[in-house]
DNA sequence: CATGAATGAGCGTTCATTCAT
DNA sequence: CATGAATGAACGCTCATTCAT
């Protein structure tokens, strides 16, 4: 988190592969991943395709890399999350984490949201949905009606899609996120009090 | 063109054109619009590449034409709520009926939905976006707070992604879309309802 | 055979996929399938490497067009060597005109000599395994003690490697040839006479 | 083994490049030449590519210490074979210890045969047919007629080809080689006999 | 209406090789 | 002795597009 002491520690070499990652993930965000070229990451990293080769064995190992990498806080709080008794303040507490961990990854999970076509086709497709279905089961009452899954789904997608499709409204960043952090919570919230409505 | 008598838009033969349409919405929505080639298409549709090339001056022309056939009723349901009073009844009947163009053109939807990096940088990433706009502008309360606009973006976007987000969740599909259009309604309401609380 | 009035038939166009074909076999027999790129074949033809997909589907399926038209006659062979009694005479005959069959395609059948390696890796090595097979069905007797199997083998093995080997050898071509033939020849009598020797 | 005294040709350590040249061969024989990379060969080893370059210049200069090394016998015998009489015996100790030396190194030549059009282009390509036409000389008569010529450079090459492409026929090894070397003798007999035939 | 033939640009990937450490 | 990191060249292949017929 950039606290330590010695700010200069990685100096020209030795980061490659942590330089491929950060402009991988920067060009896939902006441009989608089957636009972006191994030529294109490469030029702008002023090395030679084949380098790439050398940290990464394919175009795809470079974003299973990122997704591993960027995923980790989220397996783990699903992993906290299965372990908590399923009361509305866990789950309250678990939106108001995802929502954070979202946004610590803001630039992968544009990326997921935007390419969900060709993510499907990739083994991180796999891995995406596995994590998804693991949210899912820690914040959806499995009893629950039709319309209450509904509700929490639509939870976990408005943190998800929000912060991309209010990127041209006014208001700061922050402000947003607390906003559709609200929602989000009060949609999950509803639904565990429609949970406990019918007796 | 549009609605009228007119029952020669599709011949018995010359309808290659439509057929092009056809087997390539259902490609760009199985596989996606780059990893979709016009030699599968044409493949497909047992002519020649340079056949598809007499109907259409593009690849992307085939998409924008399929885009503008597609989105018409959104056009027009746009159209007609911006003539009407910005009522709760009238948002209620807006969203009804959106959910309804939607399911509507589904494979459509799901194929904006899941390439929109690509989408981003074609001519209907924009015509898109200002239907987008165009919706959000008859549902949200220009002076409603960012939560209440939340809210319904987050409705919209729960019908957008409803459908193919809930796959592989038991129950039918006709089910699933009334609890998406009843968790959206109550989005919208509750976001009108709040505009009038603060007096 | 070319006895047609018409000598110009094929004048410029039209005969691409031909040339190629030409072409290839040219490169591959005398530099081998590996160190002949399409580039190679593409620029000598003086057209783009695309151009050659559109005649064939792979490089592989190059070689595979060559060997299928180059050694039908050699399919032929087998096959009326099977109908024929396996007499003295049906063995010498067909040795005769598979010694002409290898001649007529000599060019193939030296890059299949020199690139072994290579070709048990492609499609055409398993139907060129099994063309020998065929051969060696209808020249060996079942029954004939190893020695005498040998005998055959090596006169098919004399003819395939005969003219190759022996390139630096004066005397003219068609000397040679009858040369190898008359060794085959003597090998496949050898053969047969040991068969009937022992009672 | 060689049959010399000296017990350190590979002590305990330094022997990389020993397990080098091993393993070289053994992907050569398997794959041929040029479909085995260095990277393939490091790997086996569990050493670096670069550990390669300090025990050898280039990959071709890998193969050239193989056939240097494992041809070292059959230069041996040539010279052997140049000081002797060209009696009908000699050519037949000849061809018997020719026999033995190619199953000695059968690798090597396993090699040497599939791969003929690689290694006419590499320096061991002028060697080894330096080689063969030392062979040809010792057992072939200056002034035989082309068939017994023939008779000859097949004796030859039965012995090369033989035990590869019968492969695939049953009876055990040792025995093979005998029928073939059984093979190898009446040939080079009967261009013996032949040339003294003629007055 | 449609095809046959071709192009130019680009892609992901692999290779033998180099060299400072 | 050996590695880590990188390069330059090439490869097989695919794509959207063009155009004369």
């Amino acid at each position: 988190m950039g606290g330590t002491m010695d700010g200069t520690k990685q100096r020209r070499r030795g980061n490659t592969r942590q330089r491929i990652q950060d402009v991988a993930l920067e060009l896939f965000a902006e441009q989608g991943y089957e636009k972006t070229s191994l030529r294109e990451i490469a030029e702008r990293l002023d090395v030679t395709k084949a380098a790439l080769y050398y940290h990464f064995k394919t175009k795809e190992e470079i974003l299973v890399g990122l997704f591993e990498d960027l995923t980790k806080p989220i397996e783990d709080l699903i992993e906290w999350g299965r372990q908590q008794p399923h009361t509305l303040e866990t789950k309250q507490e678990i939106v108001r984490r995802y929502s954070q961990a979202l946004s610590d990854a803001a630039p992968l999970f544009r990326f997921m949201q935007e390419n969900q076509a060709t993510v499907r086709e990739l083994s991180i497709g796999e891995m995406f949905k596995s994590r998804m279905l693991g949210m899912r089961d820690i914040i959806i009452d499995p009893d629950a009606d039709l319309t209450d899954q509904v509700r929490c789904i639509s939870a976990l997608f408005t943190m998800h899609a929000g912060m991309f499709v209010m990127q041209d409204i006014e208001a700061d960043p922050e402000e947003k996120r607390r906003a559709i952090l609200e929602v989000a919570t009060d949609l999950v919230t509803q639904a565990h009090m429609g949970s406990r409505r019918t007796p």
